[in-house]
Formats: C-alpha cells, sequence, structure tokens
DNA sequence: CCATTAAACACCC
DNA sequence: GGGTGTTTAATGG
C-alpha cells in the first residue's frame, strides 16, 4: 500500500520535473477518498484536478438518453486520468465511479496548468500518455467491431496491462465476473464462458473475485476460434 | 434457428 | 453479502 507522496514520486511523469517542481507539486496535491459504489468526477461538473489512483478501481461510464450506462475502460493503481479534460478546459464528458474504496491523489488544475505552461519534459510525457490512450481506444473500437465475445474479453482484460496507463497492475486482476462483462461489453454469464473458454485455452485462471494472467502475449493476440463462436458444432 | 441476456436460483467464499 | 455457476424463458438477428 503506498500513500499519497509516494504515488506522486513514483509516478512515471515523476521523472520529468526537477527536485523543486516535483516538490511543489506534493505540495499542492491532496488525497481524497471514494467509496465504493459513488462517484467521483459526474458528467457535467467542472473539471478541479487530475487524478492519480493511489489504491483502488475507478470506470469510467456513459449514460444513453434512456438512462442505459455503459463502462469504457477502468483506471487502477498507478493511473492517470482527466489530463483530457484539463487540457480542454472543460466539463467531465464522463463518470468516474469507484468500484472499491479508492484512495485518490488529486493534483489541482492550477498545478497541473502550470506544469503544461513550465515543463517541456511533462509535455512529453502527456504527449505519450495521451497517444497511448488513443492507442487504447482505437483497439477497443476494433475489438468491439471486429471480434467475438471470447476475444473481446481476452483482449479487454490484456488492455488493462498496458504499462503507460496502468503502471501497477499485477497479474491478478481483481474484477469481478460482472465487471469483467461491463468492461467487454457483454453480460455477466457470457463473461462467464468467455473466462471458462481462456482457462481451457491456458491463458488464465479463474479465481474468486477476479483473474490471474497467465499468459499475456497470448490474451493480447487472441482471435478466438471462427472470429469468436464458440461450441464447436463445426460438424463432427 | 441460434446466440445472447435478464431473471432467478442454489452454492460457496 | 456478494461472487459464481446454472437453468429457464424471452428476445432479436
Amino acid at each position: 500500500m503506498q500513500n499519497l507522496q509516494e504515488t506522486l514520486k513514483t509516478s512515471l511523469w515523476a521523472e520529468t520535473l526537477t527536485p523543486k517542481e516535483l516538490a511543489q507539486v506534493c505540495d499542492e496535491s491532496y488525497e481524497m477518498h471514494v467509496a465504493a459504489g459513488a462517484h467521483l468526477t459526474r458528467i457535467g461538473d467542472a473539471a478541479n484536478s487530475w487524478y492519480g489512483v493511489i489504491e483502488g478501481v475507478l470506470i469510467m461510464t456513459v449514460c444513453s438518453p434512456d438512462g442505459k450506462e455503459s463502462t469504457f475502460t477502468g483506471v487502477t493503481n498507478g493511473g492517470w486520468f482527466g489530463e483530457g479534460t484539463l487540457l480542454k478546459n472543460d466539463h467531465w464528458r464522463y463518470n468516474g465511479l469507484a468500484v472499491r474504496d479508492s484512495r485518490l491523489a488529486c493534483v489541482p488544475r492550477s498545478t497541473f496548468k502550470r506544469l503544461v505552461q513550465t515543463s517541456l519534459p511533462f509535455n512529453h510525457f502527456l504527449l505519450s500518455h495521451l497517444n497511448a490512450r488513443l492507442g487504447l481506444f482505437i483497439s477497443l473500437i476494433e475489438y468491439d467491431r471486429l471480434l467475438g465475445p471470447d476475444a473481446r474479453v481476452a483482449r479487454c482484460l490484456a488492455s488493462l496491462f498496458h504499462p503507460d496507463i496502468y503502471p501497477r497492475t499485477g497479474s491478478f486482476v481483481e474484477l469481478s465476473q460482472e465487471e469483467i462483462g461491463q468492461l467487454s461489453a457483454m453480460s455477466r454469464q457470457r463473461a462467464n464462458e468467455a473466462l471458462h473458454q481462456l482457462e481451457r485455452a491456458g491463458l488464465l485462471r479463474i479465481e474468486f473475485g477476479g483473474v490471474s494472467v497467465l499468459d499475456l502475449p497470448g490474451l493480447r493476440s487472441y482471435h478466438g476460434v471462427a472470429q469468436g463462436k464458440r461450441r464447436g458444432s463445426a460438424k463432427s
């Protein structure tokens, strides 16, 4: 378990700052707790902070006009989010919902903007961070359009291990099958079936309250059988 | 038809 | 109490 200062000092962007700059960021930042099930950000709220996850899990969700909710992606230990909204001086366009009791490192908007205006190395970090997230979202669209359910679960799980976005993820993914289903855009029992398929393929192990990833490259390149069709009903 | 899902249920951590 | 495995009926391509 880490504290606020450790999270800031071991972040991927800390090394882009001079010791003096970093010390000032540490001084201006603060910690916030969000209980499981509570919102950190809501669509329409003004964005006042850049958030880093000290410990916990947050998901980004949007709502359709009739109230249906869809989950885009999750952020876990060591991940940072909100920079895009802060850069635009905008309001949140997605909800940030804690699915575990979570502790957040909050870098005030004024601090974040000062770094953007004064530190070229920090901007380099932001570029690669945004680029990584862009690549992640492009991948998610690709999975959604081209892959069947089993492969979608495999790739969505694998995407949680992107080193630039999820720096401190172990091999155990602490997400219920319900939550994996939400991330992969399918029902719980379909996610359950996909997970068993992947377990049979030796890529992961299903455990209580989560899964252990055994073969990350295998998950990342999983294509399933015949574009994701299962139940080998191909004439025996 | 076939795949998927919501709802409901029975275990088990 | 919540996560998991399973069944059943309803839905939609």
